[in-house]
DNA sequence: GTTGAGCGTT
């Protein structure tokens, strides 16, 4: 019973799973078994592994078979230092039915309320930009991020309306999708030579005193991704010829 | 060989 994670996963109706991060990424499964079993039954004990290079990707699940015995695993083995590293003992949750699973089987986060502040240092979000490897996991597919794209969906509906006279374009590819290879490219060529603030549509200051115009410019819609069918967002190029005219000749026409 | 917020394999 030293190989975790082998089988699939067993009888989770009836285990508490237990999500440990902070752990070193040289701890295995076995390393933890030992430590958890002796708060209570371990069931099964899964560490992510990258699909690639097979190495731990920092956290593991364990399984206990009794709430208050994983409850015990948290108190007492959240914080304590494995390998040198502290771990961070935590119910985990089974994707996003988790809490909907079973009300107080899974979902149990509830007693260690008002207490969690352990030691969770607010280090630096970003991350090594050529470590994009890491990054593919952590994209995962949110099961609850569709929730936000649908809405994402019905402003988007408003937004095609305006610019259905050209659509299906190259420009669709932009966008979503997290450009970051074309970010990096853009990048390396503009970094030193692009201003520092120029992009950002938020350093946009009026010019004027007067104030901006409540109405005739959502700035929703230029903040999306500014691109507007109307102004001269639109490339240098003839295109919007080939949809609005359909004569060559009336490409300088415009409005 | 590095890394360090987070939620998982059949």
């Amino acid at each position: 019973m030293s190989h975790f994670g082998r089988s699939g996963p067993p009888d989770i109706s009836d285990t508490y799973s237990l999500l440990i991060l902070n752990i070193t990424f040289r701890t295995t499964a076995d390393d933890l078994f030992p430590l958890f079993d002796k708060y209570g039954k371990v069931v099964d004990i899964f560490i992510p592994k990258d699909r690639r290079t097979g190495d731990s990707r920092g956290f593991a699940f364990v399984r206990y078979k009794y709430a208050d015995e994983a409850q015990k695993a948290v108190d007492r083995l959240d914080g304590r230092v494995v390998d040198g590293r502290e771990i961070t003992v935590q119910f985990a949750k089974y994707g996003p039915n988790a809490e909907r699973i079973h009300k107080g089987r899974i979902v149990e986060s509830a007693p260690r309320s008002g207490h969690r502040s352990r030691s969770r240092s607010p280090r630096r979000r970003h991350r090594d930009d050529h470590y994009r490897d890491r990054d593919y996991r952590r994209s995962r597919s949110r099961s609850h991020d569709r929730y936000e794209r649908d809405r994402y969906r019905g402003k988007d509906r408003d937004s095609r309306r305006r610019s259905r006279s050209r659509s299906a374009s190259p420009d669709y590819s932009k966008g979503r999708g997290r450009g970051r290879y074309d970010d990096d490219r853009r990048s390396v060529s503009r970094s030193i030579s692009a201003s520092p603030a120029r992009r950002s549509p938020s350093t946009r200051k009026s010019p004027s005193p007067r104030k901006s115009p409540p109405r005739g410019e959502s700035p929703d819609r230029r903040s999306r991704d500014g691109r507007s069918p109307s102004r001269r967002s639109v490339s240098p190029r003839g295109r919007l010829a080939d949809s609005r005219s359909p004569s060559p000749q009336n490409s300088d026409v415009d409005e």
